[in-house]
DNA sequence: CACCAGTGAGTGATTGCTCACTTACATATT
DNA sequence: AATATGTAAGTGAGCAATCACTCACTGGTG
């Protein structure tokens, strides 16, 4: 990935307002997406905001606190709109539409973050922790109790809706991950009718049989 | 992921033959797959391994080698999986049947080396960047081409090729993920029945309108 | 003055890696 | 059988470099 200009309002996490705090979180999200949290050293990422390494404690803890903030940004972001999705009533086939949108929205609106949230969301198994409790901590989670209810309606066949979360996310994440990757150009919201098809097929499949 | 007890075989790197050289890969892809290769340091390898540092280094020119060729053997193993799979003659749905199953078996034969796969693969840009060449060298890469045999046979609908591949891809790759971020338990090879009929329905969806 | 943002040399700990050395064992020589 | 020789396997103290983080300090504002 070519290093981002930070001319460009980028909403993710930290508006381009021009204060150092910004600064150092645009640089440490911009270096952390590209080498991973334990690659990126605080001189380096000083170096790459302008402003001194003393600087970075003034605003957080420590290193693994500014990169933990940066993934739970993104990560709550995603699942807070799986969940807004769930609370819409004009069926399945219109939810599954919004989170095709809304994903593909979040991820080209600060790519650089969302890359950072899919390549190292792992680095923080406290956030990636799938929590069994009621309340969903992950895009997944969400996605498979919005699935649940769909099936307990008896709008998609019955099924496993913990394997059937994954798949349906997996059609546009895995693309996303192509894109990172560097096989796929241009923002992702430009396959959002693809998506959507794609996406209905794997939760419209018969289940037995 | 619990700390595997190596005494069971698993084929995708070294045998368990007693060798120092293969404790010393089995040591290094199990931390390597928890922690990040930079989060991992020679000296923890070593010890892991039951063995002292310098011995690392009479078998790998240094870390970053040993950490390269242990992505490698999973990454063209998982490759040529699916190059083998685009020979047969039997039509697209055979060599969907075909890839899936082979997928789950590789990824169950050694999770611990698979789940380095998918967690750390971008860590080596020249493994995981897409060649434009007519040699495939990825799994995604190798599944595009294939998946354009199969259109220009109109076997399935016309379409973006390299969308379409990681859509499919997708099914299965992010019920892995969900597995190694915990939210699945079991074998993958459990969801073969419905990950063909997932990846079928993705490949059969109408491309226009 | 008080207060806050910002600096960067300095800290001890840890890093990847080296290298002089020991051990184990097979083969050759007496 | 006893000894010498060659080679590969294995060790771990030690090296320079880098790490995350601290702190005494400066400069600007009210």
């Amino acid at each position: 990935m070519r290093k981002p200009n930070y001319t460009q309002p980028a909403r993710g996490v930290a508006a381009i307002d021009g204060t150092n705090k910004a600064k150092i979180e645009r640089a440490a999200v911009w270096l952390f997406s590209e080498h991973g949290v334990d690659g990126v050293s605080t001189k380096s990422i000083a170096a790459e905001a302008g402003v001194s390494e003393g600087l970075i404690y003034r605003y957080f803890k420590n290193k693994d606190t500014l990169a933990r903030e940066l993934m739970r940004a993104i990560h709550i972001r995603l699942t807070e709109m799986i969940m807004a999705a769930a609370t819409r009533e004009e069926g399945l086939a219109d939810q599954v539409s919004f989170i095709v949108r809304h994903y593909c929205d979040i991820a080209d609106d600060d790519w650089t973050l969302f890359r950072y949230h899919i390549l190292h969301l792992h680095h923080f198994p406290s956030l990636s922790a799938e929590a069994d409790s009621a309340w969903p901590a992950s895009p997944h989670a969400a996605a498979v109790k919005l699935l649940q209810k769909a099936m307990d309606g008896k709008e998609i066949p019955q099924g496993n809706a913990v394997i059937l979360g994954a798949m349906a996310l997996g059609v546009v994440l895995q693309t996303a991950q192509a894109k990172v990757l560097g096989a796929i150009d241009g923002p992702l919201a430009q396959h959002i009718a693809v998506f959507e098809k794609a996406v209905w097929a794997v939760l419209d499949i018969k289940r037995e049989g």
